[in-house]
DNA sequence: TTGAAAGCGCTAACAT
DNA sequence: ATGTTAGCGCTTTCAA
């Protein structure tokens, strides 16, 4: 059986369609009376309205499109959580377009297919190349906002991102501030230029004038940090390591242990994002902590702005903070 | 500037909308030369046909809503990706629509608003209570399909589930086959019933001829696991453990340690799902793999089928497997 | 093969 | 406050 329309619920209450709709939608002001008996109808015949025949003749769109390299590593899962539960708040619906690379064609099909749909606006994750990809290319009619991290490459859309430089200048800080001769950096894959961490990890290196050793290049994947924490294990002079995120930062521990060394008695570690399960880890890590619920939430914000508004609105700046926890401590004398 | 619409096209190319249209959709054979002018025109004005306005004439959707009582963890992260993959692929967009609890109104609340949109079918991940309730309140004329794990409430809608009674009779016999004289079991939250892992947990046991130790109820969340483990160190006889998930093994597995329990010496601990993370703990999880991203691929088959065909079609059953690392082991001998 | 005409279900502008 | 009249942008008859 079909669903009942509009028509239906105004044939069975005794009223214009119109009215319906503005029961529906409170805009206009209905009598009490007409208000209850079109309230029966629809409950009655379980009405509900057609969301695209809605969108097309009140030209607004109902749908929020997240565009996302990927859905489920930590901070991306997280960050599309704080957007979906502000966008459910606000009444809209989320619909998720993965853009599996950078490469052109992925990106316009990815977008030609969610601008199919209804949108009201769009929030790019731009936290690797297929978000950058897929920010440069978003037409410009469409209100669009970037959640990032470390910066980003389109300063005239509004973004929100986490001030990871700054957070990689802290933690190579405060390995530095122990005692350690160096720090080694386990990168993830860059977005095209060099990641927001890596830029900050080089800049204290250098202000305390030491020369950046030469950056450990891992993937996603956990088991790339093992591997960099067996090859980290074969140089004696690396007592203290900044990984790119909280799972290389534990494929860096257990590479690391595998190869004999242990933590932090031979070498600190320190991650990145706070991981649910970092805390539980042996040892505990120490990590900097990124509230991506948080950013969802925010740079929702910014989109609701950008849509009501028309105008750009000012970038968000969230600061994530160091957690220190037992996976650090001072080099062993020697 | 606005988005061009169908007319324009047709104006630019000097032929009719509803060539326009056929071109588009290749359903009507066009003359090549009005083929080659329509295109140029699509090309030039960066034409995107509006999504809303073709559900609307065309009575069709092209959307798959996937009702999921959350989004990061692991098993539901994993199984979203799948289905997104294999909707993608089909030319479907995924909308994503989080029932937080399974509390009728909140239920009714998201069910209502994904039925806005103009849906071709919907996926609803059955994994835990408001997975439950949301199925049970999908109206029959929009086709649906489950994600389930362990079988279906519901014996109406079709479903791909992962066997997990059957796993989890593996697990506790592997168990039971090292010499563990009986298997503790700590669960994540019901769906309502018991869970398949806790029957076939329990199952297993009996067949052995033991009573079933009283099973601990934890959280989803790791710390949940982890007092979990406390407890579990202060019993002497505790010396094998499943635990519902593997975020909660690790939990647990810390919460022995902090105890002074040992493991694989002093307690086994079996987990559920194959983290990736999971590898790399120290010692290596022994878990039951689920392919949850084979599992989002399977159901949007069955979704397909159902949407094609009208019929139910059979359910798909998928085979979890042990993999034994180095988390379990021969009970100390006293 | 093509165009003209008629909706899809709803909202908005215009009357009353 | 309410009904009538027009569309929104597209697909689908129906003729030609």
């Amino acid at each position: 059986m079909k669903p009942p329309v509009i028509a239906d619920v105004a044939r069975v209450a005794g009223v214009s369609v119109p009215t319906v709709s503005r029961v529906l939608n409170g805009t206009v002001p209905v009598s009490a009376e007409r208000r209850e008996r079109v309230m029966a109808a629809v409950k009655k015949l379980g009405f509900r309205p057609n969301g695209a025949a809605r969108s097309l003749a009140s030209q607004a769109g109902s749908m929020i499109a997240v565009f996302a390299g990927n859905t489920t590593r930590y901070g991306y899962a997280a960050t599309i959580q704080g957007i979906e539960e502000a966008a459910r708040q606000a009444g809209y619906m989320v619909v998720i377009s993965v853009v599996e690379t950078a490469d052109g064609a992925t990106v316009e099909r990815a977008i030609d297919h969610a601008l199919g749909q209804p949108l009201a606006g769009a929030v790019v994750l731009e936290f690797d190349p297929p978000g950058v990809a897929a920010l440069a290319q978003m037409p410009s009619w469409l209100p669009a906002v970037a959640a990032a991290s470390g910066g980003s490459s389109d300063e005239a859309i509004s973004h929100a991102y986490m001030d990871d430089r700054h957070a990689a200048i802290q933690a190579t800080r405060y390995l530095l501030d122990l005692g350690h001769r160096t720090v080694h950096h386990v990168a993830i894959p860059s977005m095209g230029v060099e990641s927001a961490r890596m830029v900050g990890w080089r800049e204290a290196l250098r202000d305390a004038g030491i020369e950046p050793p030469p950056v450990i290049h891992a993937g996603w994947d956990p088991l790339a940090g093992y591997d960099a924490g067996v090859r980290l294990a074969r140089d004696d002079g690396a007592t203290a390591v900044l990984a790119g995120n909280d799972e290389l930062a534990i494929g860096v521990m257990k590479g690391l242990v595998d190869s004999g060394r242990s933590i932090p008695g031979d070498v600190s570690v320190i991650g990145f994002d706070d991981h649910p399960l970092s805390q539980l880890w042996v040892p505990p890590l120490t990590t900097v902590r990124q509230d991506f619920v948080g950013l969802g939430h925010q740079v929702f914000g910014l989109l609701v702005g950008r849509m009501e508004a028309g105008e750009p609105r000012p970038s968000v700046r969230m600061v994530p903070d160091l957690v220190v926890r037992q996976s650090t401590g001072r080099p062993a004398s020697r």
